[in-house]
DNA sequence: CTGAAAGCGCTTACAG
DNA sequence: CTGAAAGCGCTTACAG
């Protein structure tokens, strides 16, 4: 019924080899190429990738594992990814983990399964400090977030240095009591959080951070909670995009306005941190550069699998906004 | 090097055929099942997709075309289309043609190559009209944008009505001259400005309607030309979220607020929407609904091949927000 | 329930 | 440059 490579070879009078090199421009003369490319126009042959991936051992597929694609900072990410990889003739599986272990691991064996070429890769937590460990059979990028060091490539952001900048600029507009929400599943988060303590230490003020799952719900419903015990900060910064928006939420539910009442800053600039009110402070990531630099890490990777493993640090960008001025 | 299934085979002391039974719950004993397990838990082994797939000639994948996955409307149906794709245990193939029919082209060729199970699709407004003509070798759902009657199975919104309701809804807070901004590039676009025109004209109001590029910029730079012309309307009506975004932008950067100056309402209910100055009145799309019923229509349509197309039409609804109360 | 054999649709040494 | 043949790693009738 379909028409595979022996129909057009058998249309265009010549071996079914002849096709394939004509296909893939292998040595093929002028004429039998015309031929070919007739053959294949009049047959409307399409080739079978899958017949194609097993015989030649190349897959040209590359694995993404993120937590989330509704993430905007994923979302980004992944379209800087695929047309990086639709560039060079590859194609992309896309992976969202829910920050699950249990989903990660079993895309994990999906990607063994494709036989990928390459894996940019987010680990949750979990898995992150024990990735020294495991060694897979392809080259592995990690984005977003660095593993144990050494273990792979990596492209990252300097969260400590990132945390400590929205913390700085919070404390020079004469905010002291500084209230920290960070995400609980993922080596960025802690990250975050350590730049945020360093810089409260060293500026002589007390760390008050919590812990919580990194949405927007789970970031409303503490701060929520913190701003009821009474003694309330004058600023609060968050460790992500969701968070963030959980975290105004939860002001505008109060009835607290930004930075009347309260000062709020965080990462990812994301579209309504403009939008809203006099503009939320925000660190923002080179996103797209992320994913662009990931992408040439593998690439160089799979040219050279000996190069010892290379961590590029890009930086976040404060863009201070009305919600951090003007102090309490 | 890698460990196949003859490996497998040899450690348990069985054939390959047994092996590949025990994978795909064939009727193996529970004695030689086990020796399969341990044997394939000792090596490692993992099933190569490609050469399952070329031999079972099923490959058990989705392809998912859409215009661009950084459209908050597309990133919510494909997280919708791969659960359900996952659940199913099939694979998703994501591809952006950014509205450009060549891009589109290029990766409905992808999907033959793929031999893909079935494809779920939002085609171009150029791909759309003539997609009667086409015939795939799998079958096709349409998503977001029907194509000629009967050709495919449909999951859409009632555009027409929906944006009617639209300007329902402004007409009866007192707003007459309603201008509107549309898309060129899709089916959809089109259906919500004949909605809009045929509910002006039910009014006895005229239409003042604008297609252009359906991104923020294209918005922002027609409705700030529309109104420097003077005679500047009092209600904007926009065609979809990134363009909503793009108008909002150019109010602001206008110096104009809404509702005060101008009435502002448009269609997706966009995080950002709720969260700017009163909020923005929208309509509402069952996104995730959308992307889960064109998977239920796929998997029925493999089912059954012969069965009538089937076009399910959900409804939009509608959030009425600050942005369009108060008449000027 | 189990195994030996054929074959899915390609690509790639090998020989000419 | 070209073709005949082998083989990538599986699954699936076929026979027992």
């Amino acid at each position: 019924m379909s028409v595979g490579i022996k129909d057009v070879a058998k249309a265009a009078g010549v071996s079914a080899a002849t096709v394939s090199r004509a296909l893939g421009n292998g040595p093929v003369s002028a004429d039998l190429r015309d031929k070919v490319e007739a053959a294949i126009r009049a047959t409307g042959y399409r080739p079978n990738l899958s017949a194609r991936r097993l015989r030649s051992q190349h897959s040209r597929t590359i694995g993404l594992i993120v937590s989330d694609i509704r993430n905007p900072f994923f979302t980004t990410l992944s379209r800087a990814v695929e047309d990086a990889a639709y560039r060079a003739d590859m194609r992309v599986v896309l992976c969202n983990t829910d920050e699950n272990p249990d989903r990660e691991a079993m895309y994990l064996r999906l990607m063994q399964e494709e036989r990928i070429t390459g894996l940019i890769y987010a680990p949750t937590r979990a898995t992150s400090a024990r990735l020294g460990e495991v060694d897979f059979d392809f080259p592995v990028v990690l984005v977003d977030r660095a593993g144990p060091n050494g273990a792979h490539d990596a492209v990252v952001i300097d969260n400590v240095g990132a945390a400590g900048t929205l913390v700085g600029h919070l404390a020079d507009q004469g905010h002291a009591r500084i209230f920290g929400l960070f995400g609980n599943t993922s080596s960025t988060a802690i990250e975050r959080h350590d730049g945020y303590r360093a810089a409260m230490l060293g500026r002589g003020l007390d760390p008050d951070a919590r812990f919580v799952a990194p949405n927007a719900d789970a970031a409303a419903a503490a701060l929520a909670e913190r701003l009821a015990t009474g003694d309330r900060p004058d600023a609060v910064v968050v460790s992500n995009g969701l968070m963030l928006l959980g975290a105004y939420r939860a002001l505008k539910a109060g009835g607290l306005e930004t930075p009347r009442d309260l000062a709020l800053a965080g990462f990812d600039n994301e579209t309504w941190t403009e939008l809203v009110g006099p503009g939320l402070t925000v660190i923002e990531q080179p996103v797209a550069d992320i994913g662009r630099t990931a992408m040439d890490l593998l690439f160089e990777r799979l040219r050279s699998p000996d190069m010892a493993s290379r961590k590029v640090v890009l930086s976040g960008r404060l863009i201070a906004r009305g919600s951090s001025t003007s102090a309490a």
